[in-house]
DNA sequence: CGATTGTCGGACAACGATTTTCGACAAGCG
DNA sequence: CGCTTGTCGAAAATCGTTGTCCGACAATCG
């Protein structure tokens, strides 16, 4: 089994820049600068060597090139999985994001290394430290304590990091508008004509952004002058149980509601199909919502209403916070509407009560 | 804005392996043997090196090692994308993948550097050439005819790679066994009582394996004494407007068949939103199987019957071919066996006849 | 006891770029 | 003409490892 040690057939004659540089008739250095972009080799000159570097199918080592100049131009992406979970099973959310991640860092010539991370044994950050990046991107689970407390450790000992969410407020982060987010998607259940709604979610979670989501909800709710309904999730399911659950729970309790607003679409699809599957009619005898815009939740029957991040800023905005922590900048604690992507309204058939 | 060579704040003091050597009292030589695991450094004296590290919080700095050893033990992984297309939109067959290769990557001890290529202008591919990778896996859409033109030229010239299901037969591949995949929901769709399963799908699409799924369903339809019926996508859509246009076909046809096999999931969940739309009962009226397994066919109403390839193992091989071809191994053209992913079948509610 | 073997660890030369320093040369000016 | 200034290119010094070569020393053997 091959360990990342194995002998590397040496490509027979590594081209050097010093071939490019005998190719084009000037010295090493020139070529370095040349390629560089450096303003202070002349137009002429530059072409020249940029033809003999075509010539001989030249491209700068870059290992040579970062142990010189000491920078990376690379972002470790870590992706924190559940230890129990299939690759193919994560949140879809997660993988929009690494996307929309990979994207900006790319759109600002930064390369990316990615790594999924979930057993205490596959933990590894030192990315800086190993000269790998110049900082880390945490996305993924808040199901996963040891690990971010890991990467706590981690970044308060001086690794350069952002996270989508963290369970830790001493990590810098970038979340969702939850509060304009839930405040839209409750108004929406009221003005669909809902006058019952309830919630499927947490005011302890790990996962803060759900805190936040229901104070956005209860909000609307107390404006309203109704009186919220939170149904609890319970830790350490999956989040399409912990629908189902929360489902079940409500119809032991008889349907106290005529809505749900659940924190997020994994969520609300495990209640979708509970609910459907006790022959509850959606959106007829329940309305429901749910947070994170999935794409399955466009596939699902009914069609699922949603609050969607706007994911491509996500990814932006998870980068640009890294670089400037990056470059140094301490003004860049950063406003609240630099850390909070904005979100819209998906308004399907599962909220809208005529049916 | 950062373009990648922004300054770096130059890490204050870099502890390289000579202050190892001193704090432990040896040779920096042996730091870097001791580090290595090379067993001509006695255990005592390993100890002290692993132990003086510790305390100075040492870490190999790696571009001076790749530089020096020529090594990189990292892969890269190009996922193609459509150019109109929106990085959550993804395949979410192809997140999938992505995940298990990184995993399969890093179990092997080999690091992934992850890029998104869609328009001509984000090509990049040179990375044996700057020395970043050893190899490349390439995954995504085959509809992307200019880079994967790109990536064969490349492949041709030398780049080692590996990919999924290209569009050509000059590159290395690993697939779904499309074959037994395709016998399998067809013989599942008959067992079930279907007596007339059409196939969306094509015969002639640059995705290579759809064209297989199509003759797996056409062999099983002739040995059933049974006529086979293709629907043919029409390229250039996404996918899942391709299945909502196949469906529209179908209905305008008056419904000539009793079941369908779509020849992937995205396809089949659009002919289910349209059959579902046009008031046509699934599996009542219409039985349903797609091929891939996503996640969002589970969530589909009713629950989309499909073949699911097997995921880890997709990602196992991709890199295990890739090792082998960095390696060397001309042996390693591997058998059959070796470049088809088994599947295996999910029978769900849109192929219960009974409904 | 001298020679041979074997073990362990040190010294030093790459690896291929970037970056600093410096020299050559031409032009401009008093 | 002599001196300064500015432009460009060459030489040389890193960057922090890995890998080769070799010396020191202890143990074994004839």
């Amino acid at each position: 089994m091959a360990d990342g040690t194995t002998t590397t057939k040496p490509r027979t004659f590594r081209v050097t820049s010093f071939d490019v540089a005998a190719e084009a008739g000037v010295s090493q250095s020139t070529v370095s600068r040349a390629l560089a972009g450096d303003p202070v080799v002349s137009e002429v000159t530059r072409q020249r060597v940029f033809e003999a570097a075509r010539r001989l199918n030249y491209a700068v080592d870059e290992n040579a090139a970062r142990l010189r100049s000491g920078r990376t131009a690379t972002l470790a992406v870590v992706v924190i999985c559940r230890p129990d979970e299939d690759r193919q099973d994560l949140n879809p959310f997660t993988y929009a994001l690494l996307g929309t991640v990979c994207a900006a860092a790319s759109a600002r010539g930064y390369e990316t290394l990615v790594s999924f991370q979930d057993g205490p044994e596959n933990l590894s950050g030192r990315y800086e430290d190993r000269r790998r990046a110049d900082g880390l991107i945490l996305i993924g689970t808040t199901q996963n304590l040891p690990a971010w407390t890991y990467y706590r450790d981690l970044g308060l000992s001086g690794t350069r990091m952002v996270c989508w969410g963290s369970p830790f407020d001493e990590l810098d982060w970038i979340r969702s508008d939850n509060h304009a987010g839930a405040r839209l998607a409750t108004r929406h259940l009221l003005d669909a004509g809902f006058t019952a709604p309830a919630c499927i979610g947490s005011v302890t979670s790990l996962q803060h952004q759900f805190n936040e989501r229901y104070d956005g909800y209860a909000e609307v709710m107390a404006e309203a002058g109704l009186t919220p309904r939170l149904v609890a999730i319970e830790e350490g399911l999956s989040r399409e149980e912990q629908g189902r659950r929360a489902a079940r729970q409500l119809i032991a309790e008889g349907l106290p509601c005529d809505a749900v607003f659940a924190v997020c679409d994994e969520i609300a699809l495990g209640t979708l199909r509970e609910l459907t599957e006790a022959g509850i009619d959606v959106p007829g005898r329940i309305g429901l919502i749910g947070f994170d815009g999935i794409r399955a939740s466009a596939h699902a029957m009914p069609p699922l209403s949603s609050i969607q991040p706007d994911f491509a800023a996500a990814g932006a905005m998870l980068v640009d916070k890294l670089l400037a922590t990056i470059n140094g900048d301490e003004s860049a604690e950063g406003t609240a509407a630099e850390r909070r992507v904005p979100v819209r309204l998906l308004a399907r058939q599962s909220t809208r009560k005529g049916g």
